[in-house]
Parts: C-alpha cells; sequence; structure tokens
DNA sequence: GCATCTTTATAAAATCTTTATGTCTACAGC
DNA sequence: GCTGTAGACATAAAGATTTTATAAAGATGC
C-alpha cells in the first residue's frame, strides 16, 4: 500500500505542526487547511484517507464542514476538538465522524486512533463522481448532468438518485431507501418512494415508461443502472 | 432490515443493565455475557453487529479476548473499561478494537459510538455471490445475471432461486423449500414449487425441457447444479 | 408566492394463487 | 409385448390480489 495520505482541518498552526510531525513520523503524508473552505477544496482534489477536523474553524462551523464532506466522502473521519459538551460530541458522530478526540489529547492515542480508522476504511475508492449511462453524478459538487446538461433536481430528488447510485448495480430495498432519505420511523411510506422515482425517471430517463436505468424490483425495491 | 445485534461482555450486572435498557431503547437487541469465556462462546454462536468489551473480566485478560475474537470476528468492537493509561487504550486499539471509551462513560456519546460503528459496518457491504454454469447470484445486491445479462426475477422466483443457490449439490425437500419461502403452514402445497420451479427454468435454463442446472428429483425436492 | 413535499385517488401493471389439462414413468394384468 | 392406471410432475392460462405509476390536490416552509 502506498503512503496514506492524511488531511488536517485545523486553525492553530501549532496543532498543525505536532500532527505532521507525528503522522510523517508513521510514515503517513499530509496536507493541512486552516480554515473549512480549503479543508472541503483540499479533499476533493485530493481525497485524503483520513480526514482530521477541528470543529472550531474561522470561516464556517466544523459540523457544516463535515456535512458538506460526507455527502460524497467515504473514508474516515476523525475529530478532534475542544469539547464543548456531550451533545457536541453525538452530534459529530451522528453528523458521520468516524471518531471524536477532545483537545487537549494524548498523542499516542491519537495516532492509534488514527491506525485504527485507517484500517477500517472501506476498501472500495471514493468516487468523487458516479456516470451512470448518459447520466455524471458529481457528488462533491452534488450536480447531475444528463448528456452534459445540468438537471434541475430538488433536494430530495438528488439524495436519492445519489444513494442509488452509490449502490449501481444493486437493489436498495423500499425499507432501506426510506430509512436513509427520510429517517427511521419512514420506512413504511412506500407511496413516498413512488412519488419520486416516477419523478426522477421524468427527468433522467430517455423514455420515463420504459426506464432503462431506474429499474423497479417489484415487492422489493429499485435498482439504478 | 433486521435489529442490530449487540453483545455484551462485562462483569458488572449493573453496567450491563445499563448497556441493555439503553440499547434496548434504540431498538436493538442484545446478549450479555459476564467473563471472557461466555463472550467468546457467546459471539460464535450468534455472530452480533457489535461485541461490546470491557477490559477488566474475571476469567482472563480482556486483550486476550480482543485478540482471539478478531481472529475470525470482523466486525465492530467498541472496548468500554476503567482507564489504565494511554497505553492501554493504544493496545486495545491496536489489537483490533474500533473505539475505546473510557469508564466512567457517558451514555448518549456511548450510543452515539455504537450508531456510528454499526454504520461503518455497513458500508464494509460484503460481496458474496455465487456462481454456478453460466449463472451468477449476487446475494448483497440480489441480482441474478446468465452470461453477464441481468435477469428479470420476480422476489418469490429470486427468493427460491438463491435458496437452491446457497445450497448448491444438495437436494432440498419439497416440505423444505415450502416452509423457507412461504413459511410454516405452506408445506403441503407442492403445486406452488411446481409453478415457480417451471418459471424459473423458462428464465434459467438454456432449454427448459432438458434442464441441465435445476434438476428434479421426484418424490423429494429439487437441486441445483 | 413559489418551490417543494405530502397526501389522496385511480388506473395500470405485475405477481401470486388456483384450476385445468397434459406428460412422463412405473408397474400390474392380460 | 401391449395396455391401462395411478401418482408425481410440467405447463398454460384464468382469476384474484398486491404492488406500482401518475396526476393532481392540499400542506408546508422560505
Amino acid at each position: 500500500m502506498n503512503k496514506p495520505e492524511v488531511l488536517i482541518i485545523d486553525d492553530e498552526p501549532q496543532i498543525r505542526k505536532l500532527l505532521e510531525i507525528n503522522l510523517h513520523a508513521q510514515g503517513y503524508l499530509t496536507r493541512q487547511a486552516g480554515c473549512g473552505r480549503e479543508g472541503l477544496m483540499l479533499a476533493a482534489n485530493h481525497v485524503p484517507d483520513v480526514v482530521m477536523l477541528d470543529l472550531g474553524l474561522p470561516d464556517m462551523s466544523g459540523h457544516e464542514v463535515l456535512m458538506q464532506l460526507r455527502e460524497w466522502y467515504q473514508k474516515a473521519i476523525v475529530v478532534l476538538s475542544v469539547e464543548k459538551g456531550e451533545d457536541d460530541i453525538v452530534k459529530a458522530l451522528d453528523n458521520g465522524a468516524n471518531d471524536y478526540l477532545s483537545k487537549p489529547f494524548r498523542v499516542g492515542e491519537l495516532m492509534a486512533r488514527v491506525r485504527s480508522a485507517l484500517r477500517n476504511n472501506d476498501t472500495r475508492a471514493t468516487q468523487q463522481s458516479i456516470t451512470v449511462g448518459e447520466l455524471e453524478i458529481d457528488l462533491a459538487g452534488r450536480v447531475v448532468k444528463r448528456d452534459g446538461a445540468i438537471l434541475k433536481l430538488t433536494g430530495t430528488e438528488y439524495n436519492l438518485l445519489a444513494l442509488l447510485a452509490r449502490n449501481a448495480g444493486r437493489v436498495l430495498t423500499h425499507g432501506f431507501l426510506l430509512k436513509e432519505i427520510w429517517g427511521v420511523g419512514y420506512q413504511t411510506e412506500t407511496q413516498y418512494l413512488r412519488v419520486f422515482i416516477a419523478q426522477l425517471r421524468k427527468k433522467i430517463e430517455a423514455d420515463a415508461n420504459h426506464p432503462r436505468h431506474l429499474i423497479t424490483v417489484s415487492g422489493v425495491g429499485y435498482r439504478l443502472e
């Protein structure tokens, strides 16, 4: 395996330096960002193996950075932050952080947690964009193009399409789709799905009456080809 | 999707009870063990989705339990322990724990860490598939291909084929097939089977009149070769 | 007010169940 | 050998039921 690449997003230069030294000692490569916007840009351009994210950034909320990153980034995110109470931890973890470590932290523990996060990383490569036939879904930019032209999708339509696209070729059950898009407790609202699938087909299929990409698997769910 | 199953290995009954109550509130199922040996046995028999492991066990070292578990267990292990210093944390994480939380812990944070651990389990999607002749059955994706082309199967057809494929080479009796697909109480409805076997043959066999894969064992059941 | 989401209504399609009929094999009796 | 019969199996197709597609009305939120 090549050297793992770590992106550090933290506004304190001395913390970045401390992390850099220790990560280099472990044989990792690092990139650094001092604010959220820069961090998101670097992540999109270089797709690191782990992101170490401080929640207290100058330009935008760390939770916001976390959520935007998780739209498309599937590898590990370790949040590293001055603790602002249990709610802050719970929020970060529920927004998709793989781990949360309070500042000040012990370097040895942090490095062990990074090793653990790397070990658990998904083997399948993180994709920034997915191409399905004439469709191109830019997960980082949250934009869908069909034959190069940008499609106008609502939030829910995009979420549904992106979820299906990330699992292209496999059937996703009604219950799973409903849970992921609308949340637990909506798993029986199959009609929601039907409505949005029909709307999506009108936008992405050449002939909505004979869908070639968004396939119904009756009694089970839907599949994107 | 079914309820996630959590195995709690801890020698303190009040901790087990506390965890049990909170995990049940989240909709999880729990099993409990008071010592390492019992925990390893339960894990092997039931393969939980997450293991919560205390390192201070009466019969054997928690690190020993962790290592033995990791020899075959691939899902999440959350270590929960009275902290004995940084080395203890590093050792647990490097031995394969996905997370380490010091006692006393905050319940909300712990639950968030369990949710995070479960979430990571899902993405590590096991790409399990079975190949039978020119047929390829993708169990995770619920898709069947014949010579690369996706077959259109109804829910029941797929269930029946997948069941036969998981037991390829073995004869499955009428009663067993009926019980597994339609449920107890349908074990005498042999005609259902005949209808669906005929439909499957039309789809998966080159010559449905001379089946080479889906074999009738007269008076007993069917077998997939 | 506009875009979006939720809910309702209804038609269409797909699937499952049941019935009917035909085929094959084994075997007994002539 | 030939024929008849019974039991298990295969297949098509009709009927019943469930599931899906779609439009459109109502509700919600910015």
